[in-house]
DNA sequence: CTGTTAGCGCTTTCAT
DNA sequence: ATGAAAGCGCTAACAG
């Protein structure tokens, strides 16, 4: 089953078929009629690999990722295919898993099947890996980890305005003692939230005297909240750099028998769709994954139209309000160790 | 950047190129050598379309899943595409949503791609789409939810076993008041499940007095446990369809002030990787994505082999006990409205 | 063991 | 507006 059956079921010649399948404003109504008719009763789709050799476009992205498993990117894998789909184009996924070697494969893969662009959605990305794709010619996008050139655009994340609305947040509510559970800092993200949170708190006068460093991982948060907890002195609030970590340190807060915001405030990162469903139900900064495969979507696609220049594009965080952050508690964490109300 | 340009510099035809690239074993060593270098010098990727249209074998899978929001999917999608990129093969992922407009686009999608093979692990498909693959000779497998016939696998998972596994663990702990928070009716899977949970019940000579249909999402089981913790005699202990279930019941047992598993006891189904996070850790009866994809693709792989017959494979789920089960409490859920020790 | 050559299915000039 | 024909990059007989 091929265009040349349809040309002959037609009646006419394969490049009036491949024209009416491309929408070609060359045809008459009539005969692409006829060709549509021939199409229908054949059950024909054309072949997709064949039509990329011969046009050279191959309607195909790639989509890389670090990590599967965190609910964050099949979020972000599905509102971008959804979008590609929308404009015709095919999708293709690689997840690196953190590895550099996978992910030496997965760019191989890309450039095997000839990809239109690659939107690189990790936090880490070897340069010489990035060069494979700009000698050839293909469009990139990264998020937060590369910069406007040639043929390449960035998304910025503004991580400092999210992180302050947070830390507003919880200073509203009163807590001066105020911990922070990093992402691994070989992870370019997770150094600039934490130093986002850092400067946040030095601006506004109170110490970063507690930070742990976690995994992005549930049992990430978990061990680094109970290494808060075993300390001398514990905070009354914490910042997680993700919400994997927050739910972490959720359990770890309830294994001690403390309660989550009475004793304990905590805040996470990304919005994922079970944060909402925590026990209390997390509050957190909202960074929109469907925005983000919107942007990053549009970057790629329309790349080329733009003289290929590149460019950069905001994303903002917002603050979502739920359930695990309240008043600080009257004895501050510290209160432990300090008689209560010396002065 | 082709095969040609390879071919002029190793001083050979472009055949031996191809055979040396496919691992031919009829190619001198030394010209393999020379080959390998030139491939090397050039940096040189075969083109996987150009070889596809050549050789007929796409080495492309199809993966067909409905809610890549449930976090048992990317799991299962994780699985399959790293044994299918082992085997060097790639793998085409679509999400149907539950859509069935949406599942037309994503056949019609492998179509064009002329996949290899398609797994179908979604659990409702129209008999429609199923015929235009076989009709096209592309070897299939299903979850649960085929049969096996010409090209055509079925993996079939042992519900029963599963949900029996389950029960026997919970009337082992004393429970009689046993409810079921269902999956969506619509589904065969959630079907299932539940006619295993209702027949296992019967067979203990136990009453399925408690169940509740949810949408094996996390509000759909919140609210499922609402409406059971709503009624005038309330179960001691809860099995849901699936885990993304059991943690909105976990949610709506805590908001109404009860402790699991003191006051009630919680079983979920899959054991999604937060599942080992949750306050308190979930007892859950695990349905192993690794297993799923590796026989999946097993399956699809050698159905060709295999003279094209098609065959059932089994997976039996396993129960993980954690923390949110315990013993019945003294007073039952129903001593509520009874006379406590009326005997 | 290696080269020659005819496709694979579609797009795209270039004529007409 | 339509057709003829030359690729696109690779594979796979078929020779030798």
């Amino acid at each position: 089953m091929n265009i040349k059956e349809v040309a002959r079921r037609a009646r006419v010649s394969t490049a009036t078929v491949s024209r009416t399948i491309n929408g070609s404003d060359k045809v008459t109504p009539e005969t692409k009629e006829r060709v549509q008719r021939a199409i229908e009763e054949l059950g024909f789709y054309p072949n997709t690999w064949a039509r990329a050799l011969g046009s050279g476009r191959s309607s195909l992205y790639g989509l890389i990722i670090s990590d599967i498993t965190n609910p964050f990117f099949p979020e972000l894998v599905k509102s971008f295919e959804d979008i590609a789909v929308q404009n015709g184009q095919e999708v293709l996924v690689a997840n690196t898993n953190y590895d550099p070697v996978r992910m030496e494969v997965c760019v191989r893969r890309m450039l095997q099947r000839k990809v239109d662009g690659v939107a690189i959605m990790t936090s880490e990305m070897d340069a010489r890996l990035i060069t494979e794709f700009q000698s050839r010619d293909i469009p990139l996008v990264f998020l937060d980890t590369g910069k406007a050139e040639k043929l390449t655009s960035n998304l910025v994340v503004d991580y400092a305005a999210g992180v302050d609305a947070a830390v507003e947040h919880i200073v509203g509510l009163g807590h001066t003692a105020i911990a922070f559970i990093a992402g691994p800092m070989m992870l370019r993200s997770a150094r600039v939230r934490r130093e986002a949170f850092v400067g946040c708190l030095k601006r506004r006068g109170i110490g970063a005297d507690w930070i742990e460093e976690g995994n992005h991982q549930v049992d990430g948060g978990h061990d680094a909240m109970a290494r808060l907890l075993g300390r001398k002195t514990r905070p009354t609030a914490v910042l997680a750099s993700n919400d994997m970590t927050a739910i972490g340190a959720l359990g770890a807060i309830h294994e001690h028998g403390l309660r989550v915001p009475e004793d304990i405030s905590i805040v996470g990162f990304d919005d994922i769709q079970i944060s909402a469903f925590t026990q209390p139900a997390l509050t957190t900064v909202r960074l929109s994954r469907e925005e983000i495969a919107r942007v990053a979507f549009r970057a790629l696609y329309s790349i080329r139209q733009d003289g290929g220049k590149g460019a950069e594009y905001g994303v903002k965080p917002a603050l979502v309000v739920r359930r695990s952050t309240g008043r600080a508690p009257r004895t501050a964490g510290k209160a432990e160790r300090e008689p209560a109300l010396v002065s």
